[in-house]
DNA sequence: ATTTTTAATGAACAGTTGTTCAATAAAAAT
DNA sequence: ATTTTTATTGAACAACTGTTCATTAAAAAT
């Protein structure tokens, strides 16, 4: 019932010969022809377990995201003030983000496909989903709760994406400072 | 000191030819091959205008986006309520992604590069900075423009990525509802 | 109207892609 | 240990890519 030796050596292969050949050029300048070469694997057999290029790429960052889900469902000390909860969730993805850099680095280049995007946007989301439930304003009854989702989800990705522009030079706590900031603000919000 | 009417012919061409491609294939699938078959241009010549299929399509976006920022542009009657001015604004993203709806289905596709997001997101992220001047936090010291106006473009761009995955079915006004809902949900935010 | 400049063409090249198929080799099942 | 199953290989194919270069054709400048 388990799987073929043959099949895990073969993926094992090409991603290791993947992650040599990203030290030395991008993402997507590598073809599957010199992935191939590299891994001594035929190129034929590339097709029986890849479509392409992205799909070796695409398996580490199942494993990164696992990752974070792990770290992410981690306990800690829930107190009765929302948003200092949210704060320690908000810690939890910049740490995430910060030890995979490298990975991210890619992943929020200009020529990567959307793909990966939406892969950790859908991750970030199923997270903010579950603590909406312990929010104060799960009783309102006028508001789609995919929209809000899909609202708070992607402002968290505008503070990542505006981390990677910076080069990831700002460090986690100020990010956090930053982030809070935003929040109260945003308070006013309504009110200006 | 115009430009040499061979080149507008054949640009103008290839994109034409790209249009009627995009009615009966996905943007990903087209090569530069079937490209230049249909516009009657030598495939040696594409190169000396474009890089790849997406240039072609990178321009039409321009097109886009000048629109975009035109009827950005345009005057209405600003209150004093923040709030309200937002969402008037808000509104007219959401007429620009509805008028265009064929090609946001495009750009928000998975296996599209970024480029075209960010492309996007620079853009309303323009819009916003404008707007934050007449904004009543604009005094607070220690906070980063940069975070905030990336944090809020993002959510904003959450939205319409909802709106994209719900197939555009949501109405502008109930879309509207919606965001007005979320920021004075966001308002509790602090407090809960 | 003629000359000059510049764009488009066609042909050719090595390399990549995605696919098929018979032959081989290696793992799994007995 | 032998058989059965399944993955890998190598070769071949047509089509696409990105580039070069001499030739042709069309605009622009005079």
């Amino acid at each position: 019932m388990k799987k073929d030796l043959r099949i895990i050596k073969t993926q094992e292969s090409l991603r290791h010969a993947l992650l040599t050949l990203l030290k030395s050029k991008p993402l997507e300048t590598i073809t599957i022809a010199e992935l191939c070469r590299l891994a001594n694997i035929n190129r034929g057999t590339f097709y029986l377990h890849y479509r392409d290029v992205h799909g070796v790429f695409k398996h580490y960052l199942e494993v990164i995201i696992e990752d974070f889900r792990q770290s992410y469902e981690e306990p800690y000390y829930k107190t009765n003030f929302h948003i200092q909860n949210i704060k320690a969730d908000m810690v939890k993805i910049f740490h995430h983000v910060k030890k995979y850099q490298d990975f991210y680095q890619i992943i929020f280049d200009e020529r990567i496909p959307m793909t990966y995007y939406y892969l950790l946007f859908d991750t970030i989301r199923s997270f903010m989903k579950e603590n909406l439930d312990d929010s104060p304003w799960m009783g309102e009854p006028n508001i789609k709760l995919e929209y809000l989702l899909s609202y708070q989800t992607n402002a968290i990705l505008g503070i990542l994406m505006e981390w990677h522009r910076q080069e990831y030079k700002t460090s986690i706590q100020e990010l956090n400072q930053q982030l809070i900031a935003i929040l109260s603000i945003n308070n006013l919000f309504t009110r200006g």
